[in-house]
DNA sequence: TATAATTATTTTGTATACGTATTATCAAGG
DNA sequence: CCTTGATAATACGTATACAAAATAATTATA
């Protein structure tokens, strides 16, 4: 049963990143930038470091999404001068209504996801999703 | 709600992958390409198109997991007869033993990931995330 | 039967995911 | 000071994910 659940985990991540994609298609930016986006946008200044702390994902992946929004004019970045290994990150003129928008496109997307499911099962398939998270985590840590 | 469980889903579904690459790094093969080795496994002489229909990914990545599995001598293609379009896949000499020993390695990496939760749990657990996968299916199949 | 439509698969281009190496900078100790 | 170790970030290599184009072979149709 556990392998059924990693597998149905797996699959459904899978389809959200697809249905995200197919209707962030038109705005020109992909699901992961938007998030990375987004964390800028509510912490301007904000330093990759800290956006690697808020986002469980991986410095060189993170890098290349900075890139590439910088590249395309949705953030610029200034060297701190405090400290010159730091960049600080600001959301480019304009981005905040992008992120705005984006977030009408993901209640769009969410919104038909749980029809079907009452608000008591959505609280209990959170709760056993968090145990569930936290046994990966604490399986991840273990030594090999 | 419904975006905290999209959150937490791809979340795990992340941890999942990662925990699974890390216990398989020793047998030098990738996560996916096992998933594919097994499916070789069970019916040898599949086609891509068959493996396709059964995994749900794109054909595209699967021509790739193919190539690599085949360069890395798990598996051979011979041309078919009938239809010189498609090729027939079969498992190398020796890929069976590797696939019962991931069998083994993926068991101790799911064992301790539903402790704490009751069979009673994971059993709704995975009736709303069929529920939940089955709407995402349908929103996907949505015009735009 | 010649052509059009379809099908199986690969190729190409872009964006992740992630381990490892590298670069630049900072901070602490000798 | 200056070397050593830690830290922030980028670069590189390999493997996906996926859209779109290309290839090659098959089938349907005029």
């Amino acid at each position: 049963m556990v392998k059924e659940m990693c597998y149905k985990l797996n699959k459904s991540s899978m389809l959200y990143k697809r249905l995200m994609s197919k209707h962030l298609e038109r705005l020109n930016i992909t699901y992961s930038q938007l998030m990375v986006l987004r964390v800028i946008n509510r912490e301007p200044g904000i330093t990759a470091k800290e956006i690697l702390m808020q986002m469980d994902t991986d410095k060189a992946t993170l890098s290349g999404v900075l890139s590439r929004l910088e590249r395309d004019n949705y953030i610029y970045r200034t060297k701190n001068d405090n400290d010159k290994r730091v960049q600080n990150i600001y959301i480019s003129e304009g981005s905040e209504r992008l992120c705005e928008e984006v977030s009408i496109i993901e209640d769009a997307c969410i919104s038909d996801l749980v029809k079907g499911i009452s608000d008591e099962d959505s609280e209990k398939f959170l709760f056993i999703l968090d145990r569930f998270i936290e046994n990966q985590i604490n399986k991840i840590e273990e030594k090999y």
